[in-house]
DNA sequence: TGCAGTGTTGCTTC
DNA sequence: CGAAGCAACACTGC
């Protein structure tokens, strides 16, 4: 499932891989994940460069040189993979990404010609594309938070918004994608097992050393991710199809019943259903 | 065998 | 307005 770490090491990739290609041919047999008119889209995108990527919270921004814009999102369970005939696709990644490519865009440059495509196990991911104008002014994009990875992302602006969602827990704050962009379920759990919180504290509760230990995490957890490529705790891959490294570091996601790795702490990982999705805490040392 | 669980987000309902 | 529940899917694990 990628979250800003995966979907950062996605973009970071891509900014190399197809850069300045021109998209010769698109292939899809999801037309469903298309926020728009299969027709109206190839039209949009074929014989256009991709001049670059970027992301917004966990939207992929793939930028062509007419100044549209394509807005990718992977939701759960996709995967963007380029392949050219050079590249060797390893074992691990035969397993299962192969099999659920929906959507191929052809690429091309001089005489090179390579492939992204879009494997996508629950088809949950979908694909629009806007012009320069529409992504001003796109409801989607522009609900989005601040960016916790930006010079933005102060401290005195991170306690405005706890102030401003002040009855609300502060897991629910940090995955709220409108208050912060990139945050899921896997790194609200490490960056409050981190900062020794509770992922049911509330906003209102927290004192002024626990806000300014919260927002270092933040940062610290999300920079030391993109650094290992991300968390490959179930499916996600990279666009070579290999998984990231952060899945090794993980002190509570997916560890549940586990000792705490926290030195000198006696604690066993929990798992608890917070609002139908899991919270993974050490009871010992998160308080 | 069968059904709950999994996670992201938008939509519906209250 | 906010919160909660659910649907969009398909596979895993108990």
């Amino acid at each position: 499932m990628p979250e800003l770490p995966e979907v950062q090491t996605i973009v970071d990739d891509l900014n190399k891989k197809v850069h300045d290609y021109k998209v010769a041919g698109f292939w899809t047999d999801w037309k469903k994940a298309i926020k728009l008119d299969l027709g109206r889209f190839k039209k949009g995108i074929i014989g256009k460069r991709i001049v670059g990527v970027d992301r917004r919270g966990k939207n992929i921004l793939a930028h062509l040189d007419n100044g549209s814009i394509m807005h990718i999102h992977l939701k759960m369970t996709g995967h963007l993979l380029v392949k050219s005939k050079k590249s060797k696709i390893k074992s691990y990644f035969k397993e299962k990404v192969n099999q659920y490519i929906h959507h191929i865009w052809y690429l091309e440059k001089d005489k090179k010609k390579i492939t992204m495509e879009f494997s996508d196990l629950r088809k949950f991911g979908k694909i629009r594309l806007l012009d320069e104008k529409g992504l001003k002014e796109d409801k989607e994009l522009g609900s989005l938070g601040i960016e916790p990875l930006s010079n933005e992302f102060t401290l005195k602006g991170f306690k405005k918004i706890l102030e401003l969602k002040r009855k609300k827990t502060i897991r629910d704050i940090l995955m709220d994608q409108g208050l912060i962009a990139g945050i899921g379920n896997i790194y609200a759990s490490e960056i409050l097992f981190e900062a020794g919180i509770l992922p049911s504290r509330k906003a209102e509760d927290l004192t002024n050393d626990e806000k300014k230990k919260i927002h270092e995490k933040i940062r610290a957890v999300l920079g030391k991710a993109i650094r290992l490529r991300g968390t490959s705790d179930s499916d996600y891959r990279d666009t070579d199809g290999a998984p990231g490294g952060f899945q090794k570091v993980l002190k509570v996601y997916n560890r549940e019943k586990e000792p705490c790795q926290r030195r000198a702490c006696k604690g066993v990982v929990k798992r608890e259903k917070i609002k139908q999705r899991s919270a993974f805490f050490c009871e010992g040392c998160q308080i």
